[in-house]
DNA sequence: CTGTTAGCGCTTTCAC
DNA sequence: GTGAAAGCGCTAACAG
């Protein structure tokens, strides 16, 4: 049933239900109520490409997550395209996912059959390959990274900060009482977290003890080595922060296998709130990002963009402490 | 630009055009490729929602998950949304995700933008609510469910055996002269694989015995308790299997705190093939379901029906085992 | 093999 | 406030 046929049933014109159903104003109240129950009573459906090609709109937000993302793990993902689709769907958009590496080679065939585009960056990503997916700026688009944005100011940037939460992990322990605080590191000494530390350290009032930091790796094993040898050291650390669950896992281990507990003896703040974080005993207090705000945010900055044509927008939100059990006051 | 103004540039028609971009037969080999030449060149699109309004196609697939799907967990949404992606994108479809439970609510404004779906199941997914997710069968649809098909002929079915993958796991055991094997519940005393070990162990030859089967939980510290409880048993097994990969972890850990080593005394097989599982010292062997295989057969079993109108198929895959380093011969 | 023509189902002026 | 008519960009049927 096309509008045409719904409109006769109705002894409208094709006009008037158009009208009603966008909710337009010249339309009376009376017949604006008539139409919608009986398109409810009868089932109509709009054909969606009619409305899209006559307008030009789609409806549509494309999320475009490369493979190779580093910026949100694969985990993460889900939680993402969750909260994306909520807020969108809020406008009346649906979400395209791409996820393939596939990039460009839908070349012919196909216009951008999207409104906006979520581009969930990787470290490589480059201001000329964003150009390229917006159509040369044809479509709105935000960009997820980490700290700083790309070199392309016609895009709005929802930036990741993973400082934060650091700083509240540490200044918690700080304030439990611990003075000697162990760092255990994923193996990449390199990296901004590591790298400001020693600031984080001061900034809570604590003394920051490069022998006190360890560079382990990334399993649990791993972690339970580093949080041995540093609970050997001949002023031990009573809190351990490491980079990753997964070697907080491991550090809770060593702990026990002293003979210690934890949080008693020796408290644990992990990273990132993956799955086992919750699961482990006793349950870890860690650091993590909203994802749902990340993915809220994103989407309603593209809407803007679409809706309001609002200006290219950075957001800056930052990773913040989960408090559960593993982390209490020095002994 | 449409495709009228590009075939003047070209001085066709736009009929030609188009039969040239759809690949049809009646166009001369010289004329397409001066058509796909210049479309590439002068960066001519065709509008796809044009297209699709008058060809009543939509060149989408929709992947639906709702949120209590535990038949595939979050973590493997992922895996799977990319090789349905890239199963359909092969054949010139793209992806829409559904994640939400805001199911039916979208009912007026637009009809259905999707030629075929692929639903993930959840423990209680009805027949009904398959069919209203369908248009009333108006859309091909296939569902990813545990072993048995809905009560809903009408559509397609991809069927997870999980059985398998733990008979080979158990065989495995068995072949590597482990007589006598314990085994850690995820607490769900009456699921499926549970019911079906005693059977499992009978065809490999081994005998099961009820005192080396606990049904612990879900963290890792539950596995290492039951883990300990099964070795200090008066005839101790040889080797564990583990519900899942993080029981497996504590199992590992129970291992390591009695001084023994695994695989050299003690072997441990896991179940789910987590991220951690690769990770874990030693790596971990488990059991696991080949997601990619399970994304590519959905979607080959929608697209067989939109373009071929197959008739609705059942497939069963199943769970197999992942050989990693952590069960190795009994000693 | 190619050009011409008639819609696909909707929204949107323009009259009334 | 509502109806009539035009047209979005494309494909498909029909001529030639």
């Amino acid at each position: 049933m096309n509008i045409t046929e719904f409109a006769n049933l109705l002894n409208l014109s094709a006009g008037t239900v158009s009208r009603a159903l966008n909710d337009r104003a010249e339309v009376s109240p009376r017949t604006r109520k008539l139409v919608l129950e009986k398109a409810e009573e009868l089932g109509f459906r709009r054909n969606a490409n009619a409305r899209r090609l006559v307008t030009g709109k789609n409806f549509l937000i494309r999320l475009e997550c490369p493979d190779t993302t580093h910026v949100l793990s694969d985990r993460y993902l889900v939680e993402l395209a969750r909260a994306v689709e909520d807020a969108v769907g809020a406008h009346g958009y649906d979400l395209q996912l791409r996820l393939g590496t596939r990039r460009r080679e839908v070349a012919i065939g196909d216009s951008m059959p999207a409104d906006g585009l979520i581009l969930v960056s990787s470290p490589d990503t480059t201001a000329a390959e964003v150009e390229a997916l917006t159509d040369h700026g044809a479509m709105p688009v935000v960009v997820i990274c980490e700290v700083r944005p790309l070199d392309f100011p016609a895009a709005s940037y929802v930036c990741l900060d993973t400082i934060p939460g650091v700083g509240e992990a540490i200044k918690k322990l700080a304030e439990l009482g611990h003075k000697r605080v162990g760092y255990v590191g994923s193996g990449r000494p390199g990296s901004h977290v590591r790298a400001t530390l020693p600031a984080i350290f001061a900034e809570a009032g604590l003394v920051w003890d490069d022998e006190l930091a360890i560079e382990a790796g990334v399993t649990q094993e791993q972690g339970t080595q580093a949080a041995l040898q540093l609970l050997s050291h001949p002023s031990p650390p009573t809190a351990i922060f490491t980079r990753t669950d997964i070697l907080a896992a491991g550090a809770i281990q060593a702990v026990y296998s002293l003979g210690l507990n934890v949080p008693a003896d020796v408290s644990v703040i992990g990273h990132d709130n993956i799955e086992i974080a919750s699961l482990v005993n006793p349950p870890l207090t860690t650091v993590a990002i909203d994802i749902p705000q990340v993915g809220a945010a994103a989407a309603n900055a593209v809407l803007a963009t679409i809706e309001h044509k609002a200006a290219p927008s950075v957001q800056n939100l930052s990773t913040h402490l989960i408090v559960r059990k593993s982390a209490a006051a020095a002994r």
